[in-house]
DNA sequence: ATCTTATGGGCTATATGCGAACCAAAGGAA
DNA sequence: TTCCTTTGGTTCGCATATAGCCCATAAGAT
């Protein structure tokens, strides 16, 4: 980010990451896999895996996706199909709405 | 990263990136709010806010799980209670498990 | 007990994600 | 139709997240 952003987080946020972050950690170890072969298998640093299984916020999503992903653990509750159905859904429901969001739009030539 | 990396992503975290972002923008439009709008309460910019809906894995998760919150998305289908509990819960079998994932160690001194 | 490995934290260099400011096109409202 | 707002693309400068090292400690195995 440029120009020092401070980001605040909603709780909910935090503790979502924290949980996820948790649950890897769990996964993992119960699947005997050192924080080393995990981030090797999903293709980043020890540094980066030991801080999605903090919870760490600034992390890239995909990298936290891809680990979960990895050690099983299925997002939304959903595997591969059932996401796809859910997305299919989901772009009905999006295409049946307005493309934009219209708000106000300034009183035309009310003549004063 | 140093060292240019190109991350590769499976087809599980794209879609579960695309699908969250999808139903960011559904929610977002069902609300009325335009993607200047929902940004700003977010505490991120446009441009961020657009490529989260996008599903772009690059995102960092905070940013995403915000917006998600904002909106009203129940990550992980658990409201804040649901989520500390369950955190709870995996805390507590971590604490059950070996801290460390051992794999081998030399065969010590098996004097032939 | 010793040995060996995993983990956590710190450090540096660098690729890159971010915000900001643009522009053009699309699409509701009047 | 004519606005005018929203949206989707850029591009650019810069703060920083990441990879890749280190080292010290923790902890499991022997």
């Amino acid at each position: 980010m440029p120009k020092s952003v401070t980001r605040t987080y909603s709780l909910y946020s935090r503790d979502a990451a924290a949980l996820l972050g948790a649950l890897i950690r769990e996964t993992r170890t119960e699947l005997k896999l050192t924080t080393q072969e995990l981030a090797d298998r999903a293709g980043i640093s020890r540094g980066l895996l030991q801080r999605v299984e903090k919870g760490n916020l600034k992390c890239e999503i995909g990298a936290v996706f891809e680990v979960a992903t990895i050690v099983g653990i299925k997002l939304f509750d959903a595997d591969e199909t059932a996401l796809r159905k859910y997305m299919h859904q989901t772009k009905e429901k999006l295409a049946l709405l307005p493309k934009s969001v219209r708000k106000k739009c300034k009183a035309v030539h009310d003549d004063f």
